[in-house]
DNA sequence: AATGAATGAGAATTCATTCAT
DNA sequence: AATGAATGAATTCTCATTCAT
């Protein structure tokens, strides 16, 4: 009747990481890794309660690290944005130019069976799950990498970050259909590089 | 979420429409369009109420016509890929061989906004709605699309039906995105096409 | 995660009584009526659930008839305001001028420890029961009942109906005490009376 | 609600501060403090969680202070009670008869709006908070105040020290209702004091 | 003694589905 | 056939209490 704040353990720490005890970061920890397996499996509708069961932990325990079903959704999200962009900075650093966006690309889509509500959520605004911040650091990621493609005339000059930003979320939503495999993905990939290609650097054979 | 039963009262009625009285064919069209309209708003949590309210008809009427929730949302799919089918058919037989597979999917796109949860569950196996038959159907007629635009060279001989599906599946969640808008959805396309399109036919600028 | 309005019976029903099946409002009545029965005993924080069992209906039948647990504590305030407000009109048309208020207050008061919740209710505002106009209604009887009572010359000109009703109120609490007994009851209300009666009216003996 | 345990530590103990290290009886009086603070604003169904952080003290450190929320209601009740007991001994000695019961009445009820839970718990049984001895004490130190009123000719011969402690517990609950400001809390008291009065002493206006 | 994380029994509320009218 | 009330399992979230550090 009389709703009262708790004290959330993470909110005072971005990264809800530090200044936990060494049990309640594993909790942390386990309930992080339950949220992305069961919400991967199931979608962002699974229950709370099946998180908590599958990182061993009571009920209780996933509130108080994460006050609502929406800041664990929110947190996995963040989680795995935060290691996209590690990947792409890197990708930035020490890549191929000319490679390198084709090779990230590829493997978010590999990856993407594997993270079916974090693709959900990034890309459907109904779920509120604000994470502006860490989508906006991976969108600068990748614009990096897009503009050394182009440098290296790997990729059309007219193409924005935008539209490279829309191929990689669709076909990562993609990638979550039935009947998609690795043959499949090769294949439409494939097609999507050759869009992407300058004329006359088209790779032959989708086959 | 808790399956109690699963006999279609339409099961042995694919059109859905023979042998009923009247208002009770009314009725039934009514629920469709609203869970229609429901459904693409609200996504496929949408409550069954909330459809029964806007077709203007009470709850139990919906569960007479439709036994399961599923069963409701099995059914618009059905309907709509009847659609999509005639309009596919249709092209396969009026249109121009080398534009009409481009034009089809740029429309499945454009209308893709406006079927939320169709889309979804188009592309999900997760929300059991087994319409094996009229995607079948669909894809089929797609197939004539794709045989023609290449008999016609507008598309490269190694692209295949699968690959044609899954672009247009993803493209299609993609416009569910939000920032996704008409200028985007027009660059993104273009890098498609020109992906499909034969090395030296790709047509220049995204811009 | 995403709240729908529900089709609260009562909402375009404010006597809540009208245009309901007869089991649901032999339905509506026995939750009523159960509910007075448990929040009198045990306080406003008493379980739905409670009540539901004490009603013989399931938890979400309740719920269908007041879509709020407030709005449940509503109802039964407004259902005593209502009947207490049909007392004292009967008694400003029928009762005799000079004792009827005095017998008013008694009644009030009696019946006060039968009513433990509904008197919280009326008089905390902490727990948001909005009965305002149900509550003015009943003021503006006991106004009545003070005015005549003033014009027989029963009570002091000076006395207002806001101290009358925080007398009324007061003692109606007073009444929910342990240890309070009829006895105790007598002798604090022939101090109260005394206290609103002239100077020289005052009946003697609260022993 | 769901008591489990009923063995406080500070049974053996009823000052509760003996035997103790002086940061622990440092805590237990922040404790008290805060709680008296908390459960006055929010009434008794307040967390126990917001007592501790308003103490500045772990959750785990009220508990073992406090065996038991209950426990905890119980020991603000004795402080308060201990508190006016004091302050009605004090009048007894040093105060002028005829206006001493009136003086403290008035004090006590001026300061309920303050004590808000202390008073619920005060008259409530249901909320066994059980203290029968520091409430005796009380009584006796009213019933002094009354016996010398009455030899000073202040109080009316027949009123009995239930009556006025019935009284003062009903006018200060009023005293936590919505509305009862400090004009109306003197026009009340006017009136009971009126009824306490001997005929013939009744003094004049409540305006 | 203090800390604060974990527990787990509720509590309110929702909604697909059933069934009496 | 239609209606809409009833059902009850499931879900999110709270909080007194326990216990490892």
């Amino acid at each position: 009747m009389t709703p009262r704040k708790a004290t959330p353990v993470e909110t005072s720490d971005p990264e809800g990481t530090k200044r936990l005890r060494a049990d309640a970061r594993r909790n942390r920890a386990r309930i992080l890794a339950a949220a992305e397996e069961v919400f991967s499996e199931q979608g962002a509708s699974a229950s709370t309660e099946e998180v908590a069961s599958r990182a061993g932990v009571a009920i209780g325990t996933v509130f108080r690290h994460f006050p609502t079903k929406n800041d664990l959704l929110r947190a996995i999200m963040k989680d795995l944005l935060l290691r996209l962009t590690d990947e792409v900075n890197t990708l930035n650093t020490d890549g191929d130019p000319a490679t390198a966006l084709f090779a990230f690309f590829t493997r978010m889509v590999e990856q993407a069976a594997a993270k079916k509500t974090v693709v959900e959520l990034l890309t459907r605004t109904g779920v509120e799950v604000q994470v502006a911040e860490p989508v906006q650091a991976l969108r600068q990621g990748i614009h990096g990498l897009l503009t050394r493609a182009q440098q290296a005339g790997a990729v059309r000059e007219d193409v924005r970050t935008a539209e490279v930003m829309a191929l990689l979320t669709s076909t990562c939503q993609g990638a979550l259909d039935a009947g998609w495999d690795a043959d499949l993905q090769r294949r439409t990939l494939t097609i999507v590089f050759n869009g992407l290609r300058p004329p006359g650097h088209g790779v032959a054979g989708a086959a």
